[in-house]
Order: C-alpha cells, then sequence, then structure tokens
DNA sequence: GTGAAAGCGCTAACAA
DNA sequence: TTGTTAGCGCTTTCAC
C-alpha cells in the first residue's frame, strides 16, 4: 500500500507545504506561526486555517537547530521519587514563563546518570538540572565545564554548580522543637545513611537536643532512605531498648517515617498516644488521609521557580550560587502530647 | 567577560571544528563518528582522539533533522504513578535493540495528556506509546491518523490505536482462584472505581465466584486505584458488616491493597490469619519486605519487549493490534488459610 | 579512503 | 506586508 502508518501519508506536512498550499512563502508562514510580527490579520488567518486543515505542526528539532539557542532546559529525575515527579511538574510551568522548554531524561536502576546526562547533552540542552545526583562534586564540576549545572536538594559541593536546597539544619531544628514544644523529651533519630542530607540532619539533631538541653536523652540511629530503612531502625530500637524506648521520632524522611509507622501498628503501639513521629518532605505519601504524617515541608513550587531562575542566570553567564529555602514544619496526626510516664 | 558560561567558551564544538582540527573532512568525521564503515583505521583513531580533546558530543536534533526519520518514540507517562516509572524504565533497553531512541514527556494534575503528546508530535516521535492513557476512544483514533499510537495496560477502543496489556479476567480468575484454594469463600472485590480495568476485573470476580459455585458469598463495592479508595472501601465494609465479614479480600491494586492493609492493622486485624488481601500490579510497593504483599503481577519486561515491538510494526505500516499478556499471581505473605469459623 | 556539495525543516536578515 | 537568501549541524550521495 503506498500510504503506510494509518493511512496517515508518508510524510507528515512541513512548512514548505503549508506555504505551497496558501500561495504564499515559507518566511511568512514561519512569522504567522510563531505569532511574530510582520504579517496582515487577513493572511494570518488564511495561512492558519491552511495549516490547521494539513494539521501542520512546527517541528521543534528543526526550530531549535536553527535558532542557535536551543532554549532547552534538560532535569535528569528519578523515576520512582514521587518528590522528584512534585518537582518536575512544576518545573514545566515555570520554565515555560521564561521561555524554555523541558526535557526530561530519566534515571532508574537500570539507567545511570552518566546516561541520562549524556541525552541531555546530545539534546543541547542549555542548563543541565540534576534532582538529588548523586554524583560526586569533582564529576559535578567536570559536567559544568560543558554546560551550567545546577543540583537540587543537596549541596553540590563545588563552586562550579548551583544548588537549590533547603536548610536541613533548620528543617530537623524545627522538627525538634515542636516534639520538644510538646512536651517530648527522649527522642530519636532515624538517619538517611548515605543519602544526600543526611549528615546534616543527624548533626542538626543533635545540636538541637543540646541546646535544649536534652542531649543524653537524644538518640540517632542508622536508618536510609525507604520503608525498609525506617522498619529495621525502629524493629532494632523496640527490640533492643524496651525500657526506655523513645516517645517521639525524627525519621530521615517521610518514606522512612511510613516504614516506622507501620512497625508501630503491628505491634500495637499507638501514635500519637504512644510515639510521635515525623517526616520530612511532604511528599504526596504523607498527605494520604490514613497516613497524615507530621512532616518538615519542602515547598516544591518555590524550589522549581528558584531552580529555572538561576538556570537562566547560568545561562546569561552568571556564576552559579547556593539558594537555601527555609522548610517548614507541617503538623498533622501522628504527632501530640508526650504520655505522662 | 568574553566567556559566558563557566568560561565554557561560547559554543559547543560541532563537526566542522573537529573537522578542521584534525585536518579532515566533516563527511569523514561524520563516517567515524558514526562508526560507518568508510575510513582507515589511522584517521578513525586519530579524529576520535580530536573530539574526545575538543569534548564533542554530537548534536542529536541536527542529526535526526538531516536523517529523514526520526527513530525516536514517544512515550507519555504519569509522573506519580510508580508503575509507569517500572515500565519507562524497561522501554529505554527495548527501543535501543530496535535502534530507537525514547522521549519521554509527562503528565500530571498540572499538566494533561494533550499537552504531552503535543510535544511528542513536535518531536517528530515516528510513534506513541501511551501509558495508561485516559482518553476516549474517538481521541485516540484522531491521534492515530497523525501517528502510530499504542496505550498500555488499557483496551485501545477503537482498532486504529494498538494496546498492550494483561488479561484483567485472568488475573483476578488467579486471584479468586488462590483464596478459594486457601479455604476462603466469604471473598469481597474492591473496585477501581472509573480506572481503566475496573470493569473487567470485578465482572471477572463476579463470574469466578459464580464458577466455584460461591456467588452468593461474593461481594463487590466500589473502591479506586490509590490508597485513599482502599481506606474507604474497608473501613465502610468493616463498620457495615461485623457479623459476616469477608476472610478474602481481593483489591482493585497494590495500592488500593496497601490502604486495606493499613485499616486492618490499625483495627488489629491481622493478615493473613484473620483476613486474606491480594493486590494487583507487583509494583515495586507490593514488594517491600514490611508489606510483602501477595499481588497479580503484570510483567513490566514482557509488555514493555512487546510495546516496542508493535511500535516498530505499526512504524512499517502494519495494523496495530492487541497484545494481552497474561498476568501472573504472586503469593507472598498477605494471603494464608481462611480461618476456622 | 577521502572530500565536495546538497539538503533535512526551520528562522532571521535583508530586499522588495 | 511579503519574498529571497543564507545558514543551524549533521548525513548522504557521488565524485575523485
Amino acid at each position: 500500500m503506498a500510504a503506510a502508518r494509518n493511512g496517515q501519508g508518508d510524510r507528515r506536512p512541513t512548512m514548505t507545504d503549508v506555504a505551497a498550499a496558501a500561495g504564499v512563502s515559507v518566511a511568512l508562514v514561519s512569522i504567522i506561526m510563531r505569532g511574530a510580527p510582520g504579517a496582515s490579520d487577513e493572511t494570518r488567518e488564511r495561512v492558519r486555517r491552511v495549516a490547521d486543515e494539513l494539521g501542520y505542526v512546527p517541528d521543534r528539532r528543526a526550530q531549535k537547530l536553527r535558532q542557535s539557542r536551543s532554549r532547552l532546559i534538560g532535569v535528569a529525575f528519578e523515576l520512582q521519587q514521587p518528590f522528584h515527579g512534585d518537582l518536575v511538574e512544576r518545573l514545566y510551568p515555570a520554565a515555560a514563563a521564561q521561555g524554555y522548554d523541558i526535557a526530561l531524561s530519566s534515571v532508574a536502576p537500570t539507567r545511570n546518570e552518566q546516561a541520562a546526562i549524556g541525552d541531555l547533552i546530545r539534546e543541547r540542552c542549555e542548563a543541565a538540572v540534576l534532582l538529588g545526583s548523586r554524583m560526586l562534586a569533582p564529576d559535578l564540576a567536570t559536567l559544568a565545564k560543558r554546560m551550567p549545572t545546577q543540583v537540587v536538594a543537596r549541596p553540590s559541593g563545588t563552586e562550579l554548580v548551583g544548588s537549590v536546597r533547603t536548610d536541613d539544619t533548620a528543617g530537623i531544628e524545627a522538627a525538634v522543637d515542636h516534639l520538644i514544644d510538646l512536651g517530648h523529651r527522649r527522642i530519636l533519630h532515624i538517619d538517611g545513611g548515605d543519602a544526600p542530607g543526611s549528615a546534616e540532619r543527624a548533626a542538626g539533631f543533635a545540636a538541637r537536643m543540646r541546646h535544649h538541653g536534652h542531649a543524653s536523652e537524644a538518640r540517632v540511629v542508622a536508618g536510609g532512605p525507604t520503608e525498609s530503612d525506617g522498619v529495621r531502625a525502629i524493629t532494632n530500637t523496640l527490640d533492643t531498648s524496651e525500657a526506655s524506648r523513645p516517645t517521639g521520632i525524627v525519621a530521615f524522611n517521610d518514606r522512612c517515617a511510613i516504614g516506622v509507622l507501620d512497625v508501630l501498628l503491628r505491634r500495637g503501639i499507638h501514635s500519637p498516644e504512644d510515639i510521635s513521629v515525623i517526616g520530612y518532605d511532604d511528599s504526596r505519601l504523607s498527605r494520604l488521609a490514613h497516613i497524615n504524617l507530621t512532616t518538615v515541608a519542602q515547598d516544591a513550587d518555590k524550589i522549581a521557580t528558584e531552580v529555572i531562575a538561576q538556570a537562566t542566570r547560568q545561562i546569561a553567564g552568571e556564576a552559579p550560587t547556593e539558594i537555601i529555602l527555609t522548610p517548614q514544619l507541617t503538623p498533622r496526626a501522628t504527632t501530640g502530647r508526650a504520655p505522662v510516664e
């Protein structure tokens, strides 16, 4: 058959086709499709109509190739991280407001960051945004020599690479203060293992407990960023410290906190009556009605806006900076007054 | 300053730069970069070295523009669906094996499917793969006139659009059989509300219970695809049928099942001792150690392979087909023998 | 084995 | 207001 591809014809219409059909030059069609000034309203309307009839849609690759700039911001994100989803979603409108498009490149167990970044380079993105990158500072610096680069939700470790993140210390402090306010004293922090931000949060926790004069009642145990890590940490803790178990827990993040809650439930320990639990991220998970987790919220909207703003600045040649936002404690149902002893 | 962008120079090196630096023609560089035959090993090595020194990376837009075909398969996926992440991850290698690249376009609450698909068209993808699309059959048919289209995990409703999915009826039947084998009789199905596949699964459930002669002990209640839906459904059920509560539950999907488990936990009802629960999808969630949910598994690897295979066929002009894979019951920790009454 | 030249679909000067 | 022209960075004949 002549018309392959579901009879859609052998190829998509191009600007040349539209120009021919409308009896004008391609340049004029270009002007009209871009909404640029320099065409009569009458022609404009006619060409638009012809284009629609033909089902013409501009070829973005050709557009971007021709314009010396791609006006593309590349985003590497992890497919399995709900918070990355929250961020990506907000990057689109933020970028559009500055006249940029977003190119997505995913990171997954079978697809490493290098592969994802390679795609962004081949697409000639003008800047790279790495969500929760696991790259080391020297590698980031190398990448930064190729293209303006930022990391999100972690420090970059090099002044060549920008960073937008929330103040981990402040976030953990807010969590500690909240529990102290509620009368808790024996407070446990389950750290993030080798996840980015873990060290800062653990240090912040210890410092704040000291500040309140309860250093001796503070404990930090090894955890990690997933539910399983939370499960492991709390199980260990409960099994080994029956006598003096904590009344308040600050988990590394929401997923970790959810693991903790799950174990508590299974053991018949009620939250918040027996133990208060605080997460970190304000991910969609934490907001689910049945979880309703008190958490330290990172404002995805604000982060996205700052990321795009910094990207355009870096593209314009400004030096990258470290932008630190203040997280917000969001009390929900998993924290309450400390039980009377 | 002359060198904007972190001193990386004003522009990225092009093939012309490499050719000049190596003292050969661009055509030869092209041959070498693509690994095409027609260059001496010696030149090959020298040009490669020069390219590396310059940090040359081919411009994919220019490549794809020049080649009449984009060799791009566009994928529209939902950012917040873990199973979509599983699929996307597997589409990369499957596509690469056929010489295609993947272009990602995300769907989210603030970014609808039309927007996502528009991007795929502008990128001149040769085929569109829509994960869990919510588009109606007529709209899908319209899209199919533009480009070869497939939907995944649902029927397309039009023969113009391909579909790769698992047999919902068979999956639910396997779940029912499993419970029946374990001695369960009073079995509840929490359906998926208006989610794709919900009707098929509910019908399959009823039919299979009838087949086993336990139609009278089968119940179907309204649910949905999220944890909250599961919470709502089971709460209702427990509150209204204290006397004859089910011993087995088949939830619409894993997330729904997890909501159910959460409520059971909170009420001190043990699973599987008191109530067995089965999910659907075998998402990462279900495999978490502390959840360890019995579920009906959809083989993401196989789905991805079939999707790419069908995409290449459709691109070659073949008519789309409906590919139905058989799901696999995966027994884990949330199902066990029915309690003795 | 290598190079010259044309052109993919578009935009942007510049002319008319 | 409209058309002409010259590329963007690459691949692909077709000569040499």
